[in-house]
RNA sequence: UGGGGAUUGGUGUAACGGUAGCACGACUGACUCUGACUCAGUUAGUCUAGGUUCAAAUCCUAGAUCCCCAGCCA
């Protein structure tokens, strides 16, 4: 089996969980055949339209949108609306927005099978809103109170608080065997708006005493007089999420209801209040009651947890509303929309999560991958172009003056396909300052005096002087170039092979043909791994630098570039034009590096992401090594870290952390 | 202290009683007109302790650690 980074094409792999779930349901027509004849599969995705979408979305998006086309099944959007005090118009359009988005990357899904967006693809089940089924939801409410199965409590939500029980302890109200024709009343009563907000409530009779909490009598209904984004002003009684959401699915035909981890405790519910519904219906409809309505199945999945992010729409709002980022679609924000702005693609999110997998372990997902799966995209379609983010005038002494070469440039060296295109070339040039030094380090092969460099497709040249300002920076770098290389190939010998090697290649820019751009550099917004661990509070851990302008130099023809074009400056990163550039004036995201393996330092860059240069803050390490943090803190000395206290920040490397392992092995701890 | 989950190299993920594999990262090297890409190689793992078995990541027992749950949020 072949694992697949490569854009998230289809490709032989292991089943994760909910496929084999799924196939077993399918090999036992557990759904029946759906109207292509085979095996019926429907999810579907049902955020709550209360904020932006954000990579853990993503991830959900995917799976059930890859589940229905893998399965030639359907894929419903839907929006659980229920709570009309959080809820706004301006989030169900972003909403719309970003789903059809991330579904695009699942076009040509092949197979002969193309997907389209959600609401397009042979996939589209279609747009829905849980707040048409209100009244349905009312019907089914009414039902469970005349089968005695809820009833109407007059408890506030703080006398409710208060009679919840503890573990071991039931729950209390004083209400639940409240006449049947009584609480039918009053609960038409509630839906009249008879009374104010938080007066009464339905209730499930389920069991007070239940070790589950969920179980113990839950609210169905709340009153609310609030307008609703969709239904204005038609209810003042509003759904609970447990009640609605199972009717939700059931009434779409949903099969397998796909959730996280943290509703696991809510299933018993969710299957309590289908069943409810379902005692006394039958299949044909002959009952008391009615027809069965389906029962799907809820699975729960880990969450997508990405390092140095936060993810609660609660944080993101207040990221958002404090001002600490520009808006929801910040390029710097883990939301869909500042990942567009950035210059992700949906194909890069969509092969970060088929990379990452389907489970229930509860992991966390190095950004890095993020990153890379994006560059492994971009890499392959975005066209070359050269900029200089820091520019360092070059005069080419022994270049005509008023003269210019026009030179062919690779648009795509991944895709020789693509035709080359012409690049201007004069006397006087850019260059990345970083690509020069008066006298060469060892080991440094770009441009320094007496050092020759290749400039990309252009000719190689040697610097010969410099000239400084009054504060010692140089401010000019004198060159001379050969003109037997023209194009960037060193002159050949009689056996055809090149005369001579230059080591290095540098990007560069004709001074009198570039644009000028804004080119905004992004680092990450948290310098914590996991934001807030260290104080409790991740504003703590927020990176203080992590936007970067730089003033830069484009090549002539970025000038003509639209928003939302991306380009891979060579040697540079991968640039998005974002939607603040005006004419004129090219604003650009840098949306990832390109890889460096330049020795660390050199770069400027700090290489310590990967595993070898980890540090481990104390939490971390109890965490690894299963112990308490105060165990673990007592024992350092002895296991030979004696310098720990004074150390900031205060970590641990990770061959302290392996050597702690084997020492623990041997001591192990008392208990 | 009640209930629900989870635990395999640095990270993510397979293996469903029978060779612990794959991907990412890191490190070497090759190639290279991007210190990119690509290619080759190296590295490193079954939470612990018992038990069952010819054979255990997998089954049993006990324990450890982490996450979730007492909203009229979803």
């Amino acid at each position: 089996m072949t694992n697949t980074n490569t854009g998230g094409e289809a490709s032989e792999r292991t089943l994760n969980f909910i496929e084999q779930i799924v196939e077993n349901d399918n090999a036992q027509r557990v759904w029946g055949l759906n109207e292509r004849g085979v095996p019926k599969v429907h999810t579907r995705f049902p955020p709550e339209p209360n904020g932006y979408l954000h990579v853990g979305h993503a991830k959900s998006i995917c799976l059930n949108f890859g589940l229905a086309l893998r399965y030639q099944g359907k894929f419903n959007m839907r929006f659980d609306d229920t709570n009309p005090s959080k809820e706004e118009q301006e989030y169900v359009d972003s909403i719309i927005r970003d789903v059809k988005w991330i579904t695009s990357a699942f076009d040509d899904a092949g197979a002969g099978f193309s997907a389209g967006s959600y609401d397009t693809g042979p996939a589209a089940g279609g747009l829905f809103y849980a707040s048409n089924y209100f009244e349905q939801m009312y019907l089914f409410a009414e039902e469970l109170i005349r089968k005695g199965k809820a009833y109407v409590c007059d408890l506030t939500g703080d006398e409710v608080s208060a009679r919840r029980g503890k573990p071991g302890v039931p729950a209390t109200s004083p209400h639940r065997d409240r006449p049947i024709e009584e609480s039918l009343a009053l609960f038409r009563d509630m839906r009249m708006g008879k009374f104010p907000n938080g007066a009464r409530t339905l209730r499930a009779k389920i069991d007070l005493a239940s070790p589950n909490f969920n179980l113990r009598d839950p609210v169905m209904y709340r009153i609310v007089h609030e307008s609703h984004h969709n239904t204005g002003d038609a209810w003042c009684i509003y759904p609970m999420y447990d009640w609605a959401h199972g009717i939700e699915d059931s009434l779409e035909g949903i099969t397998h209801s796909i959730c996280t981890l943290e509703f696991e405790d809510h299933r018993p519910l969710y299957d309590w209040f289908i069943d409810a519904i379902n005692e006394g219906r039958t299949d044909d409809g002959s009952g008391p009651w009615g027809r069965r309505i389906q029962h799907p199945q809820q699975i729960e999945f880990a969450k997508f947890r990405p390092t140095y992010t936060i993810l609660s729409k609660r944080n993101l709002l207040k990221m958002v509303s404090e001002r600490i980022v520009s808006g929801w679609d910040d390029p710097r924000m883990p939301t869909i929309s500042g990942l567009r702005r950035r210059g992700y693609t949906p194909r890069a999110i969509r092969a970060c999560m088929e990379d990452v997998g389907i489970t229930k372990v509860e992991s966390s997902i190095d950004i890095g991958r993020m990153e890379n799966a994006l560059r492994d995209h971009l890499n392959r379609v975005a066209p070359r172009a050269m900029g200089v983010l820091r520019p360092l005038k070059v005069v080419i002494t022994n270049w005509p003056q008023g003269n210019v070469d026009d030179l062919d440039f690779v648009i795509n060296p991944e895709d020789p396909a693509q035709p080359k295109r012409k690049t201007r070339f004069a006397r006087e040039i850019y260059i990345e300052r970083d690509d020069f030094m008066e006298a060469a380090e060892k080991g440094f092969f770009r441009l320094a005096v007496g050092q020759e460099v290749r400039l990309r497709w252009a000719y190689f040249i040697t610097a010969t002087g410099v000239v400084k300002d009054a504060s010692g920076t140089i401010t000019e770098v004198h060159a001379t170039y050969d003109p037997a290389t023209r194009g960037g190939d060193a002159p050949a010998g009689p056996d055809g092979q090149p005369l001579r090697k230059v080591k290095g290649t540098i990007h560069w820019v004709s001074a009198d043909h570039a644009t000028d751009a804004e080119v905004r550099l992004f680092d990450r917004l948290f310098v914590a791994e996991e934001p807030g661990t260290r104080t409790g509070n991740w504003a703590d851990d927020l990176h203080p630098r992590s936007l970067e302008v730089a003033r830069a130099k484009l090549e002539q023809s970025l000038s003509t570039a639209k928003v939302g074009d991306t380009f891979q400056f060579e040697r540079l990163g991968y640039f998005r034009v974002d939607e603040d550039s005006v004419s004129g004036t090219l604003v650009l995201n840098r949306a990832v590096t390109l890889k460096d393996s330049r020795p660390a330092g050199e770069s400027g860059k700090s290489k310590g992401a990967g595993a070898a240069g980890r540090m481990y803050s104390i939490a971390e390490a109890a965490h690894e090594l299963k112990l308490k943090q105060e165990k673990l803190a007592a024992m350092l000395p002895g296991a030979g870290i004696s310098d720990f206290a004074s150390r900031t920040p205060a970590q641990l490397t990770l061959a302290e952390v392996r050597g702690l392992k084997d020492w623990i092995k041997k001591n192990p701890p008392t208990k």
